[in-house]
DNA sequence: TCAACTCGCACCTTTGAACAGG
DNA sequence: ACCTGTTCAAAGGTGCGAGTTG
């Protein structure tokens, strides 16, 4: 892990009096994040996992919940989460496997999930496990909810980010680390393609205990064998490839790992090998990552993490928020504002100025610093031809988006449901977005469309290359593609 | 024609208010 | 006037399956 003092800054700006102290301020110890319920992940992941997406949004299921060790417990941090795409195509269920189905869609408005907490001292977010049970996912791209907006027959990662902070403006010029976890990676779908999946969400999603084969709701399974005997069959004959299948789905995902010694990689590969609906190939070859992947499991399984320095310029407009028509002053660092129409607190912040005309090296943008070629991780030989990778305008949108607080730190943004948000500024259009997938522009490497690209972009850089390269990652930008 | 998507439904958990008892 | 525990209804999260859309 990359430790702070290693931080390379890619900008030169003073920071702006509201900025926390000097460098020494950050000489903390490493954070450390990790990832909670990782063996319910890993269960969905080697099956392929799927993520229902719905206009009104969809919670995810497993929900991120993550662990932080290494916070500074008296400063303050805010973590965020937004979702960027695996890979630059679109994909079909066909039959039993995924399947590319041409390049993928433009990227929608980028948003990132500010968890309800924020801003919050280290000592806060390392007393427990920190949850974004409550982030949504919707393919609404008009969505007024703050709900992180995605397309359907895509993949995506989550992207964890820890900013220390004492409050949201001054995010940008914050220290920030990302942390990802590839058994989090997921295909966005309407409905769930994978008959597999459906049975794992229904065994351990507690609100779907109805769809239980030993659940009390007989008339409805009932009803399911009647009406549609062929998906009837296909589940049938689903179980019946895989004797072994029903026991496994049955048996919870922990009880494998539960008293007894971490599963060997053999055993894990069989079952990946079993229940992957990616081709062969790429599970041979996903496989082959993960045997490389950290063996300690998930005490010590960070995968990577990156630190950069968000800059500030001065002569950048200021943030502005939207409360649906409502324009809040930038200056209240405690966003008070009454609830919205949804209840759901959310904002967006966006900036006036179209920063990809900054000019990169002295701009102070993340979002439009495009790191020099050499500084780029090396592509792997065996990447196939990368998909052209059109212009993509940055023009920054910061949308963030927070779950109702269920329980605040005292001194959390407040006791106000705040929504100050609007799906677009009045600049801002869908359009703006329309370059192609900005995976291409911020990672460092591709994967054929058919491999799991987090174990051969990730998995690749948290191990086929010394830890100096994570400083080449790190000059990809905060909340990805078109955040900032 | 068909894959992708939407919507209403039954079933379930979660949440919070109301209440009782100590 | 508190605190704790229980009850209950409302809100909201599920996948299913029929219908719709492009």
């Amino acid at each position: 892990m990359q430790s702070i003092r290693d931080l390379k800054p890619n900008f030169n700006i003073p920071p702006p009096p509201s900025m926390p102290a000097g460098p020494e301020h950050f000489h903390q110890g490493t954070i450390k994040m990790t990832l909670e319920d990782s063996d319910l992940w890993k269960s969905f992941h080697e099956i392929g996992t799927e993520m229902i997406i719905t206009k009104p949004g969809r919670r995810m299921f497993p929900h991120c919940k993550v662990n932080l060790f290494g916070l500074v417990p008296y400063a303050k941090y805010i973590l965020l989460v937004d979702m960027v795409p695996v890979d630059n195509f679109r994909y079909k269920w066909n039959k039993d496997k995924w399947e590319v189905a041409g390049k993928a869609e433009p990227q929608p408005p980028c948003r990132t999930y500010l968890h309800p907490d924020s801003p919050a001292p280290g000592s806060h977010w390392m007393k427990q496990s920190v949850s974004f049970l409550k982030l949504k996912l919707t393919n609404n791209t008009l969505d007024q909810h703050g709900h992180i907006i995605l397309h359907s027959m895509h993949r995506y990662h989550p992207r964890f980010h820890i900013v220390q902070a004492d409050d949201l403006y001054s995010v940008r010029w914050s220290v920030f680390q990302t942390f990802t976890f590839p058994e989090t990676s997921f295909t966005s779908v309407t409905a769930y393609q994978n008959t597999k999946i459906t049975k794992l969400k229904i065994d351990h999603n507690p609100f779907a205990k109805g769809f239980r084969d030993e659940g009390t709701n007989t008339k409805r399974r009932a009803n399911r064998g009647q009406t549609d005997p062929e998906r009837m069959a296909k589940r049938m004959h689903t179980l019946k490839v895989d004797p072994e299948s029903p026991a496994d789905f049955h048996r919870s995902p922990y009880e494998a790992y539960d008293g007894e010694p971490p599963k060997t990689k053999e055993v894990e590969g069989v079952k990946e090998e079993r229940y992957s609906p990616w081709p062969v190939a790429d599970r041979e070859n996903s496989h082959s990552m993960r045997t490389s992947e950290s063996p300690l499991g998930p005490e010590g399984r960070d995968i990577y993490n990156t630190e950069q320095l968000v800059p500030g310029q001065t002569s950048y407009p200021p943030y502005r928020f939207h409360e649906y028509g409502k324009s809040p002053s930038p200056s209240n660092s405690s966003i008070a504002s009454s609830g919205g129409s949804s209840g759901r607190p959310s904002f967006e912040l966006s900036r006036v100025s179209d920063v990809a005309t900054v000019p990169e090296t002295t701009s102070g943008v993340i979002a439009t610093h495009k790191p020099p070629a050499t500084e780029m991780a090396p592509l792997p030989t065996s990447c196939p031809p990368q998909p052209a990778v059109g212009h993509q305008d940055y023009t920054g949108v910061l949308n963030m988006a927070m779950a109702q607080a269920v329980s605040k730190p005292a001194g959390v943004l407040g006791h106000h449901h705040h929504h100050l948000y609007a799906p677009y500024g009045a600049e801002q259009h869908i359009g703006q977005w329309s370059g192609v997938g900005a995976a291409s522009s911020q990672y460092p490497a591709h994967p054929p469309p058919h491999l799991p690209t987090e174990y051969s972009a990730q998995a690749t850089m948290h191990h086929g290359y010394p830890h100096g390269n994570v400083a080449d990652w790190s000059q990809y930008p905060l909340f990805s593609y078109s955040c900032w």
